[in-house]
DNA sequence: GATCCATATATTGCATACAATTTAAATGTT
DNA sequence: AACATTTAAATTGTATGCAATATATGGATC
């Protein structure tokens, strides 16, 4: 992908993984062949194959033995529970948020937010879909509890995912700013209506997604390398 | 360990560690030397190294870059952490398992506290500690969420390891039976009970650690190859 | 032109070898 | 004896090589 100022560590190599991917820069169901990433991130393939083995194991890559790794395509039924649970723990990340968030947290927030605001204005779409799952991420970190904060690491490239395959081509990422009103209950301390906006918020992703076509959605090489 | 019948896999290798974790085999902050796992499994470094870090990421065993895999020794704080992810989780659990749980499935669950109620008739501490946590994660597969069911696989298992490290040496591995009471709230679809009885049982696990004595109990070596 | 089979290529799975680093032991000094 | 310093052993981190398997290619047959 570029190149290696110093020699990438495993967890690096799998967190850029995750970041093509949530950038939808690697379709769901892509091939990732060891040997090209391996030359790609300028290591041997025994740390590429460790970074997959973890991979596999967040559920983002799919391993077929003797066949090679993949970019998961979750099912509907996987995409459903995926919700299910997001709406189960989300509000509980709400609820420490605003429990525990001191200014810094507040202000990493609106931070956040701007870079949102941004990737928006220059319509780099592939920017929104990534900040808008790393935003939930920041929200799961901030709440403090680290099991917590692990699950959302591995649900929200999945989510990223999910848009990937079921969403309408075209649709805007994450609808709006909703993402700003929920910050803005937080820093008032408005619990209910900070859960609230955070349950209809996910409602919304959901909704926008086509989970009952089976639209086999195929890989535009073409355009992988346009 | 024991000796090889077939080429052990991966995961397979990973399971086995975890399941000497859970039965205290293994204690907190004990080192797993690769060569040494190596060829008690009898395979090669690569596959035991691979293993390692899907149990670092699971947070089973925390490694020490140039230094090595120790089995983690959580702290009270992430005691507490996962504890209240447990009490996020469960109920969410009984409520999916009151819905979906087949007739098959309540049979497994009863042939499972037949299990647990076998060990605890031989006083075999180790199968209980272990076999209390698979009752959880047995619930958490019936549910039907493999996200949830997921988690409840990584979070189980550092529970066994919290009490090691936290639980006097001598308590009781689950109070009593209650167990079997869930299950008997859950094939009544009674929810109310179900949950409630799940949250007081989750309460007495931990009502029952020692989390504010920072006591640092180390490893019984002797004990270990007695 | 489609289907089957044989051969060749590409890719995965695994063990091993070696360099880098840490830990333990040995030696020397105060 | 306690402490620092050097030397040796043990262990980790990484790449590479080779066997096993899967995929692709190229006829041969119908």
């Amino acid at each position: 992908m570029d190149a290696p100022i110093t020699k990438l560590g495993v967890e690096q190599i799998a967190e850029r993984i995750t970041d093509a991917v949530m950038e939808h820069r690697l379709p769901p169901g892509i091939k990732l062949v060891e040997e090209k990433l391996a030359s790609a991130f300028g290591v041997s393939r025994t740390k590429i194959r460790q970074a997959l083995t973890l991979l596999a194991k967040e559920g983002l890559v799919t391993l077929h033995p003797n066949r090679g790794a993949f970019v998961t395509r979750p099912s509907a039924a996987e995409a459903r529970d995926l919700f299910a649970t997001r709406r189960l723990v989300e509000p509980e990340i709400v609820r420490n948020v605003i429990k525990r968030a001191c200014p810094e947290d507040l202000a990493r927030l609106s931070a956040h937010l701007e870079e949102e605001a941004e990737a928006r204005q220059q319509g780099d779409r592939r920017r929104i879909i990534r900040l808008s799952g790393q935003f939930h991420m920041l929200l799961a970190r901030i709440s403090g509890n680290g099991f917590i904060e692990k699950l959302m690491a591995e649900l929200c490239p999945l989510t990223c995912l999910i848009i990937a395959l079921y969403d309408e081509p075209q649709t805007p990422a994450c609808p709006e700013d909703e993402h700003r009103e929920i910050v803005e209950a937080i820093a008032q301390r408005d619990e209910a209506r900070a859960i609230s906006l955070m349950l209809h918020h996910l409602q919304h992703i959901e909704q926008a997604l086509h989970l009952d076509s089976p639209k086999t959605r195929d890989i535009h090489w073409e355009a992988l390398y346009g």
